[in-house]
RNA sequence: GGGCGAAUAGCUCAGUUGGUUAGAGCGCCUGUCUUACACACAGGAGGUCGGGGGUUCGAGACCCUCUUCGCCCACCA
């Protein structure tokens, strides 16, 4: 026996050299490294990161969302899947844009200063410089990702699946320019798709605006609005056509204040006669409702507002615009109107307006809705796919009201704005013949003459949306477009993807899409949207709140098991996680916690296995197996079982389809947290190590070899269990295990499988239930002794009466039950004569004499309490039985179980009836 | 304005097709430094499952309604 000075662990668990030798070890062995020639042979099992931002930093949400990945790729891993999760950046282009010019700005200069080429060559060195530090703090915190598979959106290879999804969408016909209202953002200088422009809820005011009649000032229509500056703008006045206040205004003129302007009135049923006054000012060119109103009746378009929110005469707005107004930014400009309107006397009023404005998703500029040129995907058609492969099964979202969301969305798609005015990105595919009039060049090579006339051409100037790139990230990192792309053949589709909700359509919905419509398949059959992580009030952690946690704060601390076990511990399905910044003590006390009692646990087990070979478990005879053995052998099973079902199933049965039984089953993470962290904590080492302590004292003998083997197994199994949440604590902890071959890893380690209930003989069954019976035994005698605040090193003497009578068997038990709960303990069918305390569970009376130690009054009073309530509900229970309808209706399982109850519980009663008389009440 | 979800212990949450005396973590109370672990061990308190009504032999779970929160979508100027 190795003694605890000899103990080769050191008593604190340390993080950081384990993690930092544990990592590196994992690489250089490949074993993240996925094969694809493996792959022909079993289940792939495929997880695509969401790219971070290629110049972010590591937050906990980022932490959070690798941290599931990590534990799903891991476990597959171990299950024998050839698992693959591909990692890599997203160049970002509006995010990665602002970050450049913002150091250009303080260096006082534009991007314009710097021109194009040599604007994208200064990001293009940034990134290179300090872009994709955030996969090395995945490292950091564990991630298993594939890293010779590193991918990146604006890559050469990512960048001809761009363009290839470009062209080929054209050529479907879904890719077309068009001149529309699209969001603007006057700070980035481009425009937004819909999902970047964020809804704020602002309290804006609604200004009230009189517009006289040309032809007689007297007469006048009111318009309501929120934005008066755009009334310089305006080409028309529109009222319901069934509106009869305004029946006799269609078709006469308004003059504009401020610039004169004369406008016609117009019907049209877009307006709302309950809203306002029940007439809308129309300003086709910066407003998307309006536009449409300005093409039903064939309305110019002035432009009033430029595109760096200037309020100047644009296209078509000569003479709109007054002096004084030109050059205004567009919020002084509309303090500005206000005031001349007013003083005009055509302000009639201005309420208080409570309403939404879209916002850049960005850099949280007020949008500004502008005419432009835009480049759109038309959506429908390939809505209708991302539908089908959710309706049929091909695709499922946990939790599944999302998937509701998801319908919804893609039932109402509206085209998508992929072109931005900006620099940094993917350049639209399309070049332009200033010779002659050939239509726009769409190609998949870079071209350099017109095929026309053999003249220059221009490229596009636009770029296109981050997300145009994003959305092919499940099939453009696996080789895509390329017919010959093996990781392609190998590995798509793939199987989860993990994210939070909130980029469900910008991404998730997109790479859906994109899937089916290039590959025939969605990308994946699982979207498992976890929750965000929140502080103490609720909010969302974030830089500019300052309430935000750095994980690799927290991995300095505690160690990034300790983040992860955490963060996976409180993570209920699609439920946020709340941590308190100002006390991480206190937030990652359930991670700390855990990883320090796993250590101990392995500090002590291991000390006393020693590291002589152990026998396999499978090699013990049943007989030779103690009541504790063969209940933690028990009980691993029952662990094995519950960490499967809660994780589980990794992919539809069929291999295409989830059925409806299966659709929401799985994932439960929290839950494979808990199972695995009662098999450990409350059953090995709360009992099973405590109950064999003397057993390993010994110096030898086939007992000891029998708990030597158990143990090795049982901690093994465990290990394996936690390994995909807390990988490090438990890789380091397992190779000191007797049996664990040096060049072997955990990280490969076969996931357990627990054995067949079947396979058991009926007398390790009843050994493994005899160790419950000793459990009930124990908690009773501690009971008394806390209830009498016996001494606490004091001996008590119990009698303890298994239900159903004498056990021969069960006498072994005395030792161990004697032990665990400082008592000398007789095993008897027969209750002793004296007065003594007795707690009466359902497998086991237990008395204990405490002569002159016990309160008899208070005994009499604790057991008639007991009585009274057990009686009680015995007397309902009995009821029910008694109840004829129950008895006819309810399942004859349920009676059974009920009268099976009533019968315990009227022994129960009986024995403490009988107790009570002895005590002398 | 539509749609969806939630309300269970002081806090954060489980509770799988209705069926034992509703659970966990953290917090709280009482003991204990019992040589693996005080980041621990042992014992304990605490819930009429948001209010009301209904279906059922039986409701935390199903239906209706009210209240209070949260989320998503939307062209109310």
């Amino acid at each position: 026996m190795t003694s605890p000075d000899q103990n080769p662990l050191p008593p604190q668990y340390e993080a950081a050299p384990t993690e930092a030798s544990w990592y590196p070890r994992w690489t250089e062995h490949g074993v993240f490294t996925a094969d694809r020639d493996r792959a022909a042979d079993r289940e792939p099992f495929v997880i695509v990161m969401p790219p971070p931002n290629v110049t972010a930093v590591l937050h906990v949400g980022h932490g959070l969302n690798n941290t599931v990945q990590d534990v799903l790729i891991r476990w597959r891993r171990m299950a024998g899947d050839e698992a693959l999760w591909v990692p890599g950046t997203d160049h970002a282009g509006i995010a990665t844009q602002n970050v450049v010019e913002k150091q250009l700005t303080a260096a006082g200069q534009t991007r314009f200063d710097l021109g194009r080429e040599a604007f994208v060559e200064r990001v293009a060195g940034f990134v290179e410089q300090t872009g994709g530090e955030i996969l090395n703090q995945l490292k950091a915190i564990g991630c298993s990702a594939d890293w010779t598979r590193t991918a990146y959106t604006f890559s050469p290879e990512l960048s001809v699946a761009v363009r290839e999804a470009f062209v080929r969408l054209h050529e479907d016909g879904l890719v077309y320019k068009g001149h529309r209202v699209i969001h603007w953002c006057p700070r980035c200088g481009t425009s937004l798709s819909d999902e970047e422009a964020e809804f704020t809820e602002t309290a804006g005011k609604l200004y009230h605006l009189r517009y006289p009649l040309a032809d007689d000032p007297t007469q006048s229509v009111t318009v309501a609005t929120t934005r008066p500056e755009t009334m310089l703008g305006d080409v028309a006045v529109a009222v319901h056509p069934e509106d009869e206040r305004y029946a006799a205004m269609v078709g006469r003129e308004l003059q504009l204040p401020l610039n004169g302007v004369r406008i016609p009135v117009v019907a049209d049923s877009y307006t709302d006669p309950a809203f306002g006054s029940g007439a809308v000012k129309i300003t086709p060119a910066h407003d998307a409702n309006d536009f449409e109103v300005g093409k039903r009746h064939s309305l110019a378009m002035p432009v009033v507002i430029d595109a760096e929110g200037i309020v100047r005469e644009g296209d078509g707005a000569a003479g709109r615009v007054p002096a004084e107004l030109a050059g205004l930014d567009r919020f002084a400009a509309r303090k500005q109107i206000v005031a001349m309107l007013e003083a005009a006397g055509a302000l009639v009023k201005i309420d208080a307006h409570p309403h939404s404005v879209r916002h850049c998703y960005r850099c949280d500029t007020v949008v500004e809705p502008r005419l432009s040129n835009q480049w759109f995907v038309r959506m429908q058609p390939l809505a209708e796919k991302a539908l089908t492969a959710l309706r049929s099964g091909e695709l499922r979202i946990l939790p599944d009201r999302w998937e509701a969301v998801y319908v919804n969305w893609l039932e109402g798609i509206r085209d998508w704005n992929i072109s931005r005015q900006i620099w940094w990105g993917h350049r639209v595919p399309v070049w332009y013949c200033d010779h002659c009039h050939a239509a726009p060049i769409v190609s998949r090579t870079d071209v350099t003459a017109c095929p026309s006339c053999g003249g220059t051409v221009r490229q596009d100037e636009d770029v296109l949306d981050t997300w145009f790139s994003s959305w092919l990230w499940p099939i453009s990192t696996l080789g895509w477009p390329n017919a010959d792309a093996a990781d392609l053949a190998a590995f798509y589709p793939g199987d989860v993807l993990v994210t939070a909700p909130e980029i469900l359509f910008f991404w998730v919905s997109r790479m859906v899409m994109s899937g089916c419509w290039f590959m025939g398949k969605a990308p994946f059959h699982t979207v498992y949207l976890h929750g965000t992580v929140r502080d103490m009030q609720h909010r969302k952690m974030s830089k500019s709140l300052g309430n935000g946690i750095d994980p690799l704060d927290v991995v300095r601390l505690y160690g990034a098991d300790a983040l992860r076990w955490t963060m996976v511990a409180g993570l209920g399905l699609g439920v946020d996680v709340m941590l308190d910044p100002t006390d991480l003590d206190k937030s990652f006390a359930p991670g700390r916690n855990f990883c320090t009692k796993l250590w101990n646990i392995g500090r002590f087990l291991l000390s006393r296995v020693g590291e002589e070979p152990v026998q396999p478990v499978s090699a013990l005879s049943a007989d030779a197996l103690s009541a504790a053995d063969a209940w933690i052998l028990a009980r691993l099973d029952a662990a094995i079982a519950e960490c499967d079902a809660a994780l589980g199933p990794a992919r539809p049965a069929n291999g295409a389809t989830w059925t409806a039984a299966e659709r929401s089953r799985g994932l439960r993470l929290s839950e494979y947290a808990e199972a695995a962290r009662r098999f450990v904590w409350n059953e090995l080492a709360d009992w099973y190590l405590e109950s064999i302590k003397p057993r390993l004292a010994a110096d030898s003998g086939v007992d000891r070899e029998v708990a030597r083997a158990v143990l090795a197994h049982v901690f093994d199994h465990a290990l394996r269990l936690l390994h995909p949440i807390i990988p490090f604590i438990t890789e380091a902890l397992w190779h000191h295990l007797p049996q664990t071959s040096a060049d072997a890893f955990l990280a490969q380690a076969p996931w357990p499988v627990a054995r067949a209930e079947d396979t058991l003989s009926a007398s390790e069954r009843a050994n493994a239930a005899r160790f419950d019976t000793a459990q009930q035994a124990v908690q009773s005698i501690r009971q008394v002794r806390s209830e009498y605040a016996v001494n606490p090193g004091a001996f008590v003497s119990a009698v303890v009466m298994p239900t159903g009578g004498d056990d021969a068997a069960f006498a072994a038990l005395s030792g161990v039950i004697g032990s665990l709960a400082r008592a000398t303990v007789t095993i008897s069918p027969d209750a002793p004569a004296e007065a003594a305390a007795s707690v009466v569970t359902p497998l086991v009376t237990v008395h204990v004499p405490l002569a002159g130690m016990i309160d008899l009054d208070k005994e009499r009073q604790r057991l008639s309490g007991e009585i009274t309530q057990l009686d009680t509900q015995l007397t309902a229970l009995l009821g029910r039985l008694g109840n004829e309808k129950f008895v006819a209706k309810a399942p004859v399982a349920v009676v059974e179980a009920e009268r099976a109850k009533a019968a315990e519980w009227q022994g129960r009663l009986d024995a403490m009836r009988t107790k009570l008389t002895q005590l002398g009440a």
